[in-house]
DNA sequence: CTGAAAGCGCTAACAA
DNA sequence: TTGTTAGCGCTTTCAG
């Protein structure tokens, strides 16, 4: 089945039966009828590689999503999706794995769907002037910015929040009550991501605070996943180190650090306190609730395709916003 | 930058940069080298539309997810991804949320990626022939079947839990550990989706062991969201009825469910046993940890694979595999 | 081993 | 309001 057989079958042109399957004007209600007749009695569905191909242009922005099924998303997705749909445009969603690379999948997009920019949600903060060659839209990150990159700032947008101070104010969130033992859980000191950010502030807390950094209390693990940080934790908890409380650097990474806890006769937050960042919605329904720095996650949605359309629209200059993060008081701070 | 535009700077014609491009043999080693070296200089990346427009066959399989971010398939999938892999075809997967219709992505995709085979992943329990007719290539539903539908067995492929029973099961290790109050909590008792199958698994334990249902017993809520499972199952707690047990009717719904009953002062598993059916990673890490049937994800997903496999080949007729749960005793039950 | 040319299914001028 | 036709960028015969 194609638009030819289509038009055939309905007695038209390829070019009547293309203007009925694309709402164009100028079509009569008899040709419109005989088409949308035939269509549904073959269950026709166009050929979308050839509609792209066609077109010269489009109205789409495009999405990559790194990171396939990080809960942590889900929200700003649903946030963007709509703003976009608000703005008039079309959404073109990827999502792909952490193995994968954003940047081509960005930029094979960028041909093939035809994109006026893009959205990247979650990706590498060491992005290079040379590798973004290939991007020949403008693109904003979300959740994240080039810390480690040599982008200039004028070359794209991101919004974010400030990942260093948000890591800082959680360590300075156990300090206030007290604790001076501060273990970190994260998924490398220098791994290039996120990660590394915040570890960076809480190292700058703690000296702040007059705190030696002590090394035994950094808990490195391989991955952002549940399992490892449990794993990790159970392992790092066996050295019978002194300590009061754990920052994590993620929500997730936190649930697996508590049932090790747990698990090794500590109570939170009796015997531990545990801070995060994130603020998934699974961590409110932790036994104790986690406490946790939320970001925000509908605002930075929509923020992002605000600063996308702008650009698009008015050829304004790139921008970066920060967006704050709140304490979401849980049960797991003494 | 077009195919045409490396050809003319690589001094080669576009057929030559084509096989080049695809690994085609018969290139000479001077001529690779000279296109893959003004494919790199300018960041080349081919238009995917157009190459599959061009090509006549492939070796794809297409794999359509139906819920963005269902923690629970993000296993299977890993192990669909791994399986096509191996046995020498492509994945091609499209993530749609569940206010999308996986037939009609389905449909679009066998057309544009010219499809050998589908998997669906996470669907409606009620598909029917009509609708069947615009998906020309042989399927397998994975986790689900055509409970509700009117398909033929022998036009299509599943594999999945016995939902029914495993239900039944889930009541009757709380029958066996001496409860008779139990409550279920589901999305819909007739929803038509796979709720409605667990719910009827629940109706016939009760019944086999001469237990009256009791309609104030039933705790629908309206989505499989733990949020709507927390809000739907606090407010029944209000009524203050008499039960010793829940059964979930998943995992995500049982989590929500556990922290209502923490705040209403009903201890886990004291004073409430709990069990549900799924068995994702976060339910084990709930305090306590949820005791659950797991679906075995992993097995699903090669099952799933293996069927469509051997229906592209051998053209074998079409199978359904039942496999079944294991109970992951953890600290909900008493 | 290489190139010319005919499609793939659709859209969008351009004529009528 | 309609139909004709030239691409869109790539793959793939078929000759050379």
């Amino acid at each position: 089945m194609t638009i030819k057989d289509i038009a055939r079958l309905a007695g038209v042109s390829v070019s009547t039966v293309s203007r009925v399957l694309n709402d164009h004007p100028d079509v009569s209600e008899i040709a419109k009828e005989k088409v949308l007749a035939v269509v549904d009695e073959y269950n026709y569905i166009p050929n979308t590689s050839a509609r792209e191909l066609g077109k010269s242009s489009s109205d789409n922005i495009g999405v990559v999503v790194r990171g396939m099924s990080n809960p942590f998303y889900t929200k700003i997705i649903t946030a963007i999706g709509d703003r976009i749909e608000k703005a008039g445009y079309t959404m073109v969603m990827q999502q792909i794995g952490t193995e994968d690379d954003e940047v081509i999948t960005a930029a094979k997009m960028e041909r093939d769907k035809r994109l006026l920019g893009i959205i990247f949600l979650g990706g590498r903060l060491n992005y290079t002037k040379d590798q973004m060659t290939s991007i020949n839209v403008p693109y904003v990150c979300c959740t994240f910015y080039n810390e480690y990159g040599n982008l200039d700032r004028s070359d794209y947008s991101s919004v974010s929040i400030d990942d260093n101070q948000s890591a800082y104010n959680a360590v300075e969130t156990l300090y206030n009550r007290g604790h001076r033992k501060i273990a970190v859980l994260l998924s490398g000191a220098k791994d290039g991501s996120v990660s590394q950010v915040r570890y960076e502030g809480y190292a700058r807390a703690l000296k702040d605070f007059g705190i030696p950094i002590d090394e035994k209390l950094i808990i490195e693990i391989d991955s952002y996943s549940i399992a490892d940080a449990y794993t990790g934790m159970k392992k790092w908890l066996k050295q019978n180190l002194d300590f009061t409380a754990v920052f994590a650097i993620s929500d997730n990474m936190a649930m697996g650090a508590m049932k090790a806890l747990r698990e090794c006769g500590k109570k939170v937050p009796e015997d531990v306190s545990v801070i995060a960042i994130d603020g998934i919605e699974a961590s409110e329904y932790m036994n104790p609730v986690l406490s946790t720095l939320c970001q925000p996650m509908e605002k930075m949605g929509i923020e992002a395709v605000k600063l996308l359309v702008d650009i698009i629209r008015d050829k304004n200059i790139h921008r970066h916003v920060i967006l704050p993060t709140s304490l979401r008081e849980g049960e797991s701070l003494k």
